[in-house]
DNA sequence: CGACGCGTTGATGAGATTCAACATGTGTGG
DNA sequence: CCACACATGTTGAATCTCATCAACGCGTCG
């Protein structure tokens, strides 16, 4: 189903790939960074709508995005389900299983995305010899809790406005870091999803939008968002502006 | 203000104490578990209510609970905290922290606790010789993260009778792995707390102990819970029975 | 074209919050 | 050891936010 696209001695590759920053190479001495490339030896294809892994998966690899956008999501024994986080190109997925050996969660592409292919096995024995990659493998983790303790905070201590407002300024901010402008971008996610994400239902947020768009904070046409108003959205998450 | 105290020769170490199955040394050899001995030169008391480390400190250490409880907290400009965690004897705090080298939250005790202090520079440098270290801190981050993302899905996708009954039966499922009863525990929290953790307000909490109450599920005494009906409860939480 | 997925908007109601009063416990100082 | 103050918990009534149910519009794709 979805594609393995083994590496071709000349593709790009750790070491050269402008996704370093965000990923796993993060500050590393080129060397070390040269290292990885050993790792990476195959990348995955994953449509629009498939799943790269299902929760309860055998942990076998851990992914980073090479380009596209995912969403992770649990379900729950009586089909509920959450979606836990979205991820854009040079983040990780996958981490949240490293505890039992098998996936937490599942993990979809929002639109057609490729991975890098992160065998857990090579990643543990190289982090064991690369001190800069444990380190790293760390900080990535530890990041990760982060964001979902301050997922927690908006969840449990936020109304829907402020939520969205958070929501939009996170997304806006990690695309901004990408190179993509900050204050128009498309989002690959429905209204569902992010109702989803945010504990709301699809018909609050979309209202959420069209309040915000009357108070000329942004505007939408469709999934395209403007953010006319940085500073107003700001306040609205409880940001300092 | 926290009593430090430095650690005489007979003391219990990591590798005699009780707590091994909860704590760092989890899933380790004999031999690899003596190492930790020298890792952990002091532990310090913690007064209840008084603060372990804050938001911001700069990361020297990780701590073990050696007894007691303590919350972890995240803070906003606006002041509004938010509850991150619970958390009793074995567990780690102050892990989040690991991405910036500054913690990532306060952590503060709920009754006088006492913590083993790990300091994290000899913790990544023993970590890097030995790779059962390693695996087992990975394994914990991962397991914090699973953690989080449970009460995303809890604060994202459940109602208030729902979470509160998780809530109780995660203290529950804890508190029996550490030899206390399942049914029968003391609260270290109070309602106002169990509140804000769960994204509800103290009054709400009051009248669901209130209704779990009439419902025969669990009696309460002040903070003294009796699970009556684990099955029933299960059931409110939506878990198999 | 018609069907379907996705988004918007309105009417209504349920669940949780807020405000308020009161009860119960806990701790302190006389 | 009791009295009093303060923190914590309970309960009721009014209010509000968001969910639910429902209808409809727009765009896409076979």
């Amino acid at each position: 189903m979805n594609k393995r696209i083994p590496l071709a001695s000349d593709s790009v590759r750790c070491s050269t790939c402008g996704l370093g920053q965000f990923c796993l190479p993060v500050g590393m001495e080129a060397d070390d960074a040269g290292r990885m490339d050993e790792l990476v030896q195959e990348r995955i294809r994953v449509a629009k709508g498939q799943a790269l892994f299902h929760v309860g998966d055998g942990l076998e690899a851990v992914y980073g995005i090479r380009f596209g956008t995912l969403k992770t999501v649990l379900e729950r024994a009586d089909g509920r389900q959450q979606i836990t986080g979205f991820h854009l190109a040079g983040e990780i997925v996958g981490l949240d299983g490293l505890a039992r050996t098998a996936h937490a969660s599942t993990a979809v592409a929002l639109e057609d995305s490729e991975v890098c292919v992160i065998p857990v096995r090579d990643l543990s024995s190289l982090a064991g010899h690369l001190p800069s990659l444990q380190r790293q493998l760390m900080r990535l983790m530890s990041r990760e809790i982060e964001h979902d303790q301050q997922m927690l905070l908006s969840l449990g201590a936020m109304r829907a406005e402020e939520r969205l407002a958070v929501f939009l300024l996170n997304l806006s901010e990690r695309l901004a870091a990408r190179g993509y402008s900050a204050s128009t971008f498309v989002l690959r996610m429905s209204r569902e999803e992010i109702g989803n994400f945010l504990g709301l239902t699809l018909e609050t947020v979309s209202r959420l939008f069209s309040r915000l768009s009357r108070a000329q904070l942004l505007r939408t046409r469709q999934r395209e968002v403007e953010i006319l108003d940085m500073a107003g959205l700001r306040r609205i998450a409880g940001l300092p502006c």
